[in-house]
DNA sequence: ATATATGATTAGTC
DNA sequence: GACTAATCATATAT
């Protein structure tokens, strides 16, 4: 009875790499329960199996198929079978439950939250949906801005759909290939069905590995590509100076109140041709063209009050710019030595606008009294009318030029807020002295 | 290379 | 939810 191990054992090596022989201990007392004649025949089996190595391919073949057919192969092959399994069940019978790896579970989670896993198609992330609802009536331009991470996003997307097909695919050629294999070799040697299934779980392990890998790296690459496309703090775009220009005319047009209201904003946002853009890393809503001026007016609004005076010119200029837009617009009659475009502001027109922009800052630097000593041309003068009539008509500054306080932070109160003026025709500030802006209130 | 300008973020307030 | 004030991090000017 000692050759049933032997048996298995020389099989073993041929047919399953790393499977486990049969040990020693268990030769006696499962399988001898025939009679000597029977003793005899698998004796003679059994010494023809091991000679087989010594013959030829050809022997070997029928010779195995002799064995095949002999009487005794079915209830032999039984007893084999009965007693591998055992042994292999006391050897690794614990650990068939396997909980879900955490890690794995965080990489699926992310790849879906970035819409890399998760529902075919349908426009990208779920954060670029977000990005598209959130951004409302503005969302034209939000596909511009974001057509590039979307098309690198898309690619990854595409690679790693492809890399999982292929492993899964190959993960199912080789599962079949060696379940084909076991199921061939289970005629010769004894395999149940239990340890095929067994077998089969370990390739699938193996392969899930290999693609917790690509879901790894394919993790990594989006954050990269977020890093790199989405994070607008890393990559501050500045804008433009035509957007600037509109925006500092409104912020000085409305300085007594520079509180824009929302659809001023949305106004302002699609004037400028700002464009959305992603803040934060998580599935945040995406910044809408409304909040990033909400953004500008915000620091606008501290910087400016912050240090008045080192805004003073800027505040001077866009005034006067405004003002000439006005009276452009109103009267057009008394405009024939201004043929400069009002609206586009750092075009033909910056000789007239700068002309201006020199005239009050002189009124400033010279605290206006004199101001018409400076060298103004004849129809920078008029153009002086004209401004004196406008802004006293647009009732921001009912002293117009003649007074020291052109441009002074009316709004602002003592606490450094600007308080609600509605009325900015009443605002003026005749009562403060010459220069009072710059010393009192910066700092 | 350094300083300044500037858009975005964050904590805290109302 | 919008705002302020401080701060961050980058863009741009020097």
């Amino acid at each position: 009875m000692d050759e049933q191990p032997r048996l298995m054992h020389s099989h073993t090596g041929v047919g399953m790499a790393g499977h486990p022989g049969l040990p020693q201990h268990m030769q006696e007392g499962t399988g001898g329960t025939d009679g000597d004649g029977r003793k005899q025949d698998i004796g003679d089996i059994l010494q023809q199996i091991m000679t087989i190595t010594d013959q030829s391919l050809d022997e070997a073949q029928a010779r195995k198929h002799a064995l095949n057919c002999h009487r005794m192969k079915p209830a032999l092959f039984n007893v084999l079978c009965e007693i591998k399994e055992k042994t292999v069940l006391s050897i690794r019978g614990a650990q068939e439950e396997e909980p879900p790896d955490p890690q794995l579970m965080r990489l699926d989670n992310m790849l879906l939250a970035e819409g890399v896993s998760g529902p075919e198609k349908g426009g990208g992330s779920a954060a670029a949906a977000a990005a598209a609802a959130a951004s409302g009536g503005v969302g034209a331009d939000n596909s511009a801005e974001h057509s590039d991470y979307r098309a690198k996003l898309s690619q990854i997307r595409q690679i790693y759909h492809t890399e999982l097909e292929k492993y899964e695919q190959a993960c199912n050629e080789f599962t079949t290939h060696v379940m084909n294999l076991l199921r061939e070799q289970s005629r010769t040697r004894p395999i149940s069905p239990k340890e095929i299934e067994r077998m089969v779980n370990i390739i699938h392990r193996k392969f899930s590995s290999i693609q917790m890998q690509l879901k790894q790296s394919t993790c990594e690459a989006v954050m990269i590509l977020r890093s790199r496309f989405l994070d607008a703090r890393r990559k501050r775009r500045n804008f433009n100076k035509q957007a600037t220009e509109i925006l500092n005319e409104y912020f000085y047009s409305h300085l007594s109140n520079p509180y824009p209201s929302e659809e001023a904003k949305e106004e302002l946002a699609k004037k400028c041709a700002i464009t959305v853009a992603q803040v934060h890393h998580r599935s945040l809503p995406p910044h809408t063209c409304r909040s990033r001026v909400s953004n500008w007016f915000g620091n606008k609004r501290i910087r400016y009050k912050k240090n008045i005076g080192k805004f003073q010119e800027e505040a001077n200029m866009y005034a006067a710019r405004t003002a000439v837009n006005a009276a452009n617009a109103s009267s057009h009659g008394s405009q024939a030595n201004s043929p400069s475009t009002p609206n586009s502001a750092g075009s033909a027109g910056s000789f007239n606008m700068s002309n201006s922009g020199d005239l009050f800052m002189s009124v400033q630097s010279l605290n206006g009294d004199s101001y018409q000593g400076a060298q103004v041309g004849a129809n920078v003068q008029s153009q002086v009318d004209t401004l004196r009539h406008v802004i006293s008509q647009t009732g921001g500054y009912s002293e117009g030029l003649t007074a020291n306080q052109m441009y002074s932070p009316q709004g602002i109160n003592a606490n450094g807020g600007w308080q609600d003026a509605p009325t900015p025709s009443s605002v003026t500030s005749p009562t403060e002295g010459p220069g009072s802006v710059h010393s009192d209130t910066s700092n």
